[in-house]
DNA sequence: CCGGTTGTTCAGCG
DNA sequence: GCGCTGAACAACCG
């Protein structure tokens, strides 16, 4: 489920049950969600990968990790780790990591770094980006305070886009590449969006569990690249070293 | 059917 | 205190 994209489609799913109050709390996570019992929710919103459930003291925050999932209206064999209940519904999230945020939300999230964001602001995502010039390209695209939201499959079909080898350094990487990278980021995460919600996420991946490039049809290369050591699925001929 | 993984945090170590 | 490594989490797909 986890990138991105993903997170704002399950926002989308739950709206039915925002300015919603919640009759009873359940799941087996060891956090105390009790207090929420009886509590209305006032909004749904995303950062990244979190997805944040807003009440008007406090916001539980849901975070899918590799594993995670959740089922509207229907249960799962297994046990939900949270479970909301509503008047009109429930809302059910499987092993995830929960977290209660007792601050404002504003304190703690730049909502310009989130890739999905209506306050995206690639300008500051460039900037960050010059920052860092003896990080590798391919581990940028995963850092979530620069790209919030991105993983490892808009990592790699982004590199492809923009045809630069994830192990490029941003320092060597010219400031128009830079930008490309950043504005390929951000469309790239919209079409997910809508792949995603369509069921041909998949379908469109160029790269990313690959094995002949679709532009040169020579062999792709999978190598475990970078500080974060994750899968990258890229073609030696197309993709530029910086 | 077993191996790998759309992710993050934390403990342990040098 | 830092950076690095590996473990833990534990479900689904191919």
């Amino acid at each position: 489920m986890p990138e991105g994209p993903s997170l704002v489609i399950l926002k989308e799913l739950v709206q039915p049950f925002k300015n919603k109050k919640v009759i009873a709390v359940g799941g087996n996570t060891k956090l105390d969600v009790t207090p929420f019992a009886g509590k209305k929710i006032i909004d749904f919103k995303t950062w990244g990968k979190h997805f944040l459930i807003c009440f008007s003291k406090g916001t539980i925050r849901i975070h899918l990790m590799l594993f995670g999932s959740y089922t509207i209206n229907e249960q799962k064999a297994t046990p939900p780790r949270l479970s909301l209940a509503f008047q009109n519904g429930t809302l059910y999230f499987y092993t995830c990591s929960i977290k209660i945020i007792d601050e404002p939300l504003d304190n703690i999230y730049d909502w310009s770094a989130d890739i999905m964001s209506d306050a995206w602001d690639a300008k500051a995502a460039i900037e960050k980006l010059t920052q860092h010039p003896d990080t590798m390209v391919c581990d940028a695209l995963l850092m979530q305070d620069i790209f919030s939201g991105s993983g490892n499959i808009i990592k790699n079909e982004v590199l492809f886009r923009v045809k630069v080898h994830p192990e490029s350094l941003l320092g060597n990487v010219a400031k128009s590449k830079l930008k490309a990278l950043v504005t390929e980021t951000r469309k790239y995460a919209f079409d997910f969006y809508n792949w995603k919600k369509a069921y041909v996420l998949r379908k469109h991946w160029k790269v990313h569990t690959k094995k002949i490039c679709p532009d040169c049809e020579r062999p792709l290369t999978k190598t475990y690249s970078g500080k974060f050591k994750r899968r990258s699925f890229y073609c030696e001929n197309c993709q530029i070293l910086y």
